[in-house]
DNA sequence: AACAAAAGTCAACAACTGTACACAAATAAC
DNA sequence: GTTATTTGTGTACAGTTGTTGACTTTTGTT
């Protein structure tokens, strides 16, 4: 036993953090090329449950049972990608929240670097778009809360607005929703488009933040409905 | 000869057009058999390419062989029922357009008998909100085609109300595509939820009964183009 | 150095797939 | 009534799929 202790090496705790054993390298590195596998094959015509354990395995450099090393079936795959997805997407908007706001274009230029993050981030996209209403309902479900979430994190900025003191929080809601669906919409219509076409990508961020002035414009002459009911009140009596 | 032309029956064009040989009738019938089949596979996880041939031949009742006496391969048969979906669309907008316009609450209207015809064909609807962006590009292509169609349409209704006069053809186009995209998104949230929860339908009418009106609002307020650049002009001069 | 665990390979399986071909029955054409 | 055409059946084949289990090799632990 105490010449065990001699020659052994430093367990994990004791050694710096920097020195990831190069056996999860290896196999963070494997998982990595299986995710990466599944989105390249998606890139095609072919939908998530379209694609077979054997192709991504295949895609990836490794055989068909090394695949359960990492996961228990494809679709725990899928959510691992939806989660990604998802956390990527929150990311940019935290980003997005923290720079200087440019009172001037706000709209023209909010669309601008969404535009340029979904092009950066073209399969992670191309997935979500096809398993938003392709996928099972466990996926499904997945990309629906994290676009809710998006909602309600759209509507609380929103609220900051000082124009915004009159609505109430589900008129907030409501219009954050149709924000998101102009969102939703061109990103779909960017995806399919051929990556390098770049005046049809400038039509299209042009049309979306024409929507999104419009939905500006209707929001400042909405009627709240607590000032309709006041006004329904004044004519009964 | 002559014998031949006493004792044969009456050919195809000589009698009435209402007895639809026996021939065709069973012909047809298989035929809707095997598109309903696929549409059924549908309501489940499944996306059209993931259910396979042999799948929809035997939920309809028939030999995988004798799918193709009707279509050269799913392909073909998936475009069918785009086909047959788009076009049953294409007929209830053209009933809405014939029938009175009550023009008190008109978008409440529209709204109300459009979730209704949702309800109605839902499966239909599953296809078309599946295939939209999860199909082969040929599937993609016919529903993208048959929505900017739906789009255009919408443009020249709207371009009959007086208040559309101020505006050109490419806004209305961008104010119909608004519109459209807000009904996609109610259907796609409208085909998620359980057949029976009036509930729920009743919100989403509401939702998009709003959005549809804060749109309105919207293109009240909105500035043209054109005298946009007359302003400018005049602030140059 | 000895041992245990982990990551990946290999071979095999039963099930399913799309499609080809020869055939049976029904129906239309003469 | 005879003959052709059409619609659907049965069999077969080669290819792919998900999953098992026993194996090698690399790595970490003692």
């Amino acid at each position: 036993m105490g010449m065990t202790r001699v020659t052994r090496r430093r367990s994990r705790h004791e050694e710096e953090d920097n020195d990831t054993g190069r056996r999860d390298m290896r196999k963070q590195r494997t998982r990595r090329a299986l995710l990466d596998a599944a989105l390249e094959l998606m890139q095609g015509d072919q939908s998530f449950n379209s694609i077979s354990l054997r192709e991504v395995a295949r895609n990836a450099g490794v055989v068909p049972t090394a695949f359960y090393r990492h996961f228990r079936d494809m679709d725990e795959l899928g959510l691992t990608l939806v989660e990604e997805a998802l956390r990527a997407l929150r990311q940019m908007m935290r980003e997005a929240r923290s720079a200087p706001l440019p009172a001037s274009s706000l709209i023209t230029r909010s669309v601008q670097t969404y535009i340029g993050y979904v092009q950066a981030n073209r399969d992670y996209f191309q997935f979500l778009a096809k398993e938003r209403f392709g996928g099972s309902r466990a996926l499904r479900n997945a990309v629906r809360q994290g676009t809710a979430l998006f909602i309600s994190e759209l509507a609380t900025d929103l609220a900051r607005f000082p124009a915004a003191n009159r609505l109430s929080t589900e008129e907030l809601q409501m219009i954050s929703s149709l924000i998101v669906n102009i969102m939703i919409s061109t990103t779909e219509q960017l995806l399919d488009l051929p990556p390098g076409n770049d005046a049809e990508v400038d039509w299209l961020q042009d049309q979306a933040a024409q929507q999104m002035r419009l939905v500006f414009l209707g929001s400042m002459q909405w009627k709240p409905k607590s000032e309709r009911d006041k006004q329904k009140i004044l004519a009964q009596g």
